[in-house]
DNA sequence: TGACGAAACGAACGATCGTGCTATTCTCCT
DNA sequence: AGGAGAATAGCACGATCGTTCGTTTCGTCA
């Protein structure tokens, strides 16, 4: 990897790190470069604009949270097993703190009202995400596992809820029963989409 | 009411509306004097600080969030009918768009990592909601409509991550089956409580 | 080793940020 | 009607914002 790929990457590292605490909007190009032991000018050069930036972050963002969630859980058998695999992975992302899924629901609430190239990147990601999770949820229909009138779409958005309340609960409460209440919700879930 | 206290409402309100798009971080003493139609240190007198605007802010869509949703839900019969207004009440809130609601939503994400009084004053806030909806939900067990042995702590979260889910498909996604979905999760909830 | 392109820097820009001051205008009570 | 005090405006400050430009350093390959 050249030079310039290389200080490109450790500076979205940091750049998801510090949007993770002050979310997309509160990223300023002074601040990383301090964080980085850069110029101004020269991590900006890096992008552009800040909105690049932005959008750059993002996609780092997105690509940690699928190499931690979505890829694992597709490495395990279809149905239920996977839909598990789903949930506990991105349940540790959240537990660990690791920035990447936690981003993308900081910025999904930071964007949903102001118009524009993020906002725009955001809802696919967000129709991207529910996709997969309707998929995966899918696989488990077609096994035999879930109710075949079972809708996969509202599962999606049931899951999503299930998370988000997860976090609200870990972050902004630091509820120690938050994952058990998530848990609790999870099975839940799933038993309905059985019985 | 004096002169002072009728700007600041309007400020106020104006603030909620603003804040509901850009979040409360993203408000600034500036724009809310240009859209209020006064001097930036006209309007700064009023507050004394930006932290202080924002906890004014909140302070205003907290007392509108409980007038048009708790209010109303405690003026129901005990039990399921008064859940259901809460949960229908909670609804309306998302579906016309008020800010009230919508902007403690928002906040609650913004400053879930950042440390202060806004947060501190946040997590009061959510732990209130919780006590609230649980106790609603307690009259519900009281009155037999649910089971002994439901844990109304994780109604409260359960309930929280439907209407979090349903914000998230109705303002970032424009989704018009969010509602449908939020009424289909809501009504699980219910059966699952009931059985 | 010399040269060339990529990468990073330093300084500056206009704009806006939050926040002080000091005046001026307005409200309300006697 | 007039005076006290509240309410608002005007102006300026240091800091930081995103961005531009010209220059300097670095990495790489002939």
């Amino acid at each position: 990897m050249s030079k310039g790929a290389l200080t490109r990457q450790a500076i979205l590292d940091h750049g998801v790190e510090v949007a993770y605490h002050v979310g997309l909007g509160g990223l300023s190009i002074g601040t990383l470069a301090a964080g980085t032991g850069m110029s101004k000018s020269g991590l900006f050069a890096h992008f552009g604009s800040k909105e690049s930036l932005q959008l750059d972050v993002l996609a780092h963002a997105r690509a940690e949270f699928v190499e931690t969630v979505i890829r694992p859980a597709l490495a395990k058998p279809r149905g239920e097993p996977r839909v598990r695999a789903l949930f506990e992975h991105w349940l540790a992302c959240g537990r660990a703190r690791l920035p990447g899924g936690c981003l993308f629901v900081k910025a999904a609430t930071e964007f949903d009202e102001q118009a524009g190239p993020v906002r725009d990147q955001l809802v696919r990601d967000h129709r991207d995400l529910y996709e997969s999770i309707a998929q995966i949820f899918r696989t488990g229909v077609s096994e035999g596992h879930f109710r075949a009138d079972a809708d996969p779409e509202q599962f999606a958005a049931d899951l999503d809820g299930v998370m988000l309340a997860y976090y609200h609960n870990n972050r902004l409460l630091d509820d120690p029963a938050a994952e058990t209440r998530a848990r609790n919700a999870f099975e839940a879930l799933l038993s309905a989409a059985r019985a």
